[in-house]
DNA sequence: CAGTGGTCTAGACCACACT
DNA sequence: GTGTGGTCTAGACCACTGC
C-alpha cells in the first residue's frame, strides 16, 4: 500500500513546528503586520486538493485517493487529511460514502433532480410534482448587456450564450428562465445540444464543457408579469411572479451563469432554511 | 484543575468499546431490527449539552465550562467534547471565542441586527439601509385560526398571541409582519412589553419569556397586496409583494413562533446562499 | 503568566461495502 | 478477508486573551 505516487512532485507543506518565519509568508516583508496569515496545514491540504479537482486531476462521480494515500502524498497524518475532507465535504464540493470512498460530486446521478432550485409544490410530498418538461425557447450567442457582463466579470463586448426556457409541471407552465454565459468556456453550446439532453443542465455543463457549479447566491424579488412573462406563463399581464436572480460560480469564485428565472407561485413556495 | 463536579451524576455515557449489546439500545428488544439505533460517542456528548442548555443551566450569552472540565465530567477525551461543540457550533447553538471560551448563542448583542432577515438593500453596503423604525399596530390574544394553531402544534382552542406590526426604513414602509406565538410560553406579552423594547424581537424572546429560536423554514410566494397591506405598506392595491411565512423552532424542533410578513422589493431583495 | 480554544500526531478499534 | 471511512484516545504544542 502507499506506493510511490508517480509524477508527483514533493508536496509536503510547511512544517508547522518550525518556527514562525519558516512559514508560507516567509517572504513577505517584515513591515507586512495587516495579514497574519498563519495557515494551520489542514488548510493547506485543502487548497492542494482544491487545485487537484480544479486541474481535473479526478473528474466529478471518481473517486479521490483514501485519507492515507493523500496523507502519504501530502506527508501528514490522516487525521490532518481528514479535516480538509471534512471541510470539503460540508461545502459539497466531496461526497464521503462509508466502506466505499470518497468521491468528487456531481450533479449528475445525484437523487434530486435539480440540486439549486427551491421550488417545491405546496402540499404533497417533496417530489410529488414530477419531473420538469423543459421547452427551449430560444439560444443565441450575442455580445450581451453591459450589467450581465460585468457579473460575469467579462469586458463589454464579449460574446455570451443566452438561453431562454420555459419549465413545466404535468403540462402547467411555472417557470421562465433566462441564462446567461461566458461565450469562451461553453463554445459549441447550440439549441441541439441542449434539446437533445434529458438529465439537469448543470450535469451537461459537466460532461460537455468540463464546467462544474460549485454555490449560487440568489436575489429574490416579487415583480409583475410584463407581455412577455405573461405569454409564456400564462398569466395576466400583472400577476405576480418571484423573480430569482442567480449567480452561480465554479471554483475559486469564479462567476460562469448569470440566471434571471420567473416563478409562478399559485400553488409551490420557494423553501428555504434558516439557522 | 478539573474538580469534581458539584451535584453532578455520574453521566459517563456508554462504553464504546464494550459488545454491542451493552449500547444504549441494551434494553430494546432483539427482534427490533429496523432501527440500527447505534450513536457514536459524540453525538451523546452532543445531546447531553443540549440538555443542560434546553435545561438553562447555561444561559444565553453565557460561558460554558471548558472542554477539559466537560471531558471530566463526561468522562471522554477533550477530544470527543470537541467534536460534540463542533457540531452544536456549526448549528449556531455554541459561539467558540479563541482563547475566552465557548458562549451559548444569543440574538442580542450580536452584531447583525436580525439574523433570519434576509432582505438588504438593492446597492450599497449590506448594512446601508441603518436601523428599522418599528410600528405596532396591534397586539392581542385571541383563540387562533385553526391552521396556525396547526402549525404550532396546538389545539385548535389554544389562546394565542397575534401582533401586527410595520417595519420601516428611512421613513418608507417595507415591511409587514404578522406574528402569531402560543400562549402559554408568552404569558405576559403585551403592547407595553413590545413598545418599550429596543433590540431585536428575538432578543426580547430570550431575556422574557427564556424562549431562544434556534432555527426557522420560510416559505416564500409572490403576491399581490390586498386592501389591508396596501394601505399599510402605501403601495396600490394588486401591487406586487413578497410573502414570507416562517415557522421558527427552539431546541428540539418545538414550533414556537408562526410568521407572515409581506416585504416591498422595489429597492431591496431577499438574498439566499446556495452550496 | 495561566487558561482557553486550535492544530497535529500516532495508534487503536469499529462500521460498512465489496469480493 | 481486505480496504474504506468513522470514532476515540492521549499527549504535545501553537495561538489568542486577559490578568
Amino acid at each position: 500500500m502507499a506506493p510511490a505516487h508517480p509524477s508527483q512532485p514533493d508536496l509536503s507543506p510547511v512544517d508547522h513546528r518550525a518556527p514562525a518565519d519558516t512559514l508560507s509568508v516567509a517572504d513577505a516583508p517584515a513591515a507586512a503586520l495587516a495579514t497574519p496569515a498563519f495557515s494551520p496545514l489542514y488548510q493547506q491540504i485543502k487548497s492542494l486538493i482544491l487545485r487537484s479537482l480544479q486541474a481535473g486531476e479526478w473528474k466529478p462521480g471518481d473517486m479521490i485517493p483514501s485519507e492515507f494515500e493523500l496523507a502519504a502524498r501530502f506527508r501528514v497524518s490522516q487525521g490532518t487529511v481528514r479535516k480538509a475532507i471534512d471541510e470539503l465535504a460540508t461545502d459539497n464540493l466531496l461526497v464521503r460514502r462509508q466502506g466505499k470512498g470518497t468521491f468528487v460530486a456531481t450533479h449528475a446521478e445525484q437523487h434530486i433532480q435539480y440540486r439549486f432550485l427551491r421550488l417545491l409544490p405546496d402540499a404533497g410530498m417533496p417530489d410529488a410534482q414530477g419531473p420538469a418538461e423543459r421547452r427551449i425557447i430560444e439560444c443565441r450567442r450575442l455580445r450581451g448587456p453591459a450589467e450581465v457582463a460585468r457579473q460575469l466579470d467579462l469586458r463589454g463586448g464579449d460574446s455570451l450564450v443566452q438561453i431562454r426556457r420555459v419549465l413545466s409541471f404535468s403540462g402547467a407552465p411555472a417557470i421562465l428562465e433566462d441564462i446567461w454565459l461566458p461565450g469562451v468556456p461553453f463554445k459549441g453550446l447550440s439549441l441541439e445540444t441542449l434539446s437533445s439532453d434529458k438529465g439537469p443542465m448543470y450535469a451537461l455543463f459537466e460532461a460537455q464543457f468540463g464546467v462544474r457549479m460549485v454555490r449560487a447566491v440568489e436575489k429574490l424579488k416579487a415583480v409583475a408579469a410584463d407581455a412577455d412573462a405573461a405569454a409564456l406563463l400564462g398569466v395576466e399581464v400583472g400577476h405576480p411572479l418571484l423573480s430569482v436572480e442567480r449567480l452561480a460560480f465554479t471554483y475559486n469564485d469564479v462567476p460562469m451563469e448569470l440566471r434571471r428565472g420567473l416563478y409562478r407561485t399559485e400553488t409551490r413556495h420557494y423553501h428555504n432554511e434558516l439557522s
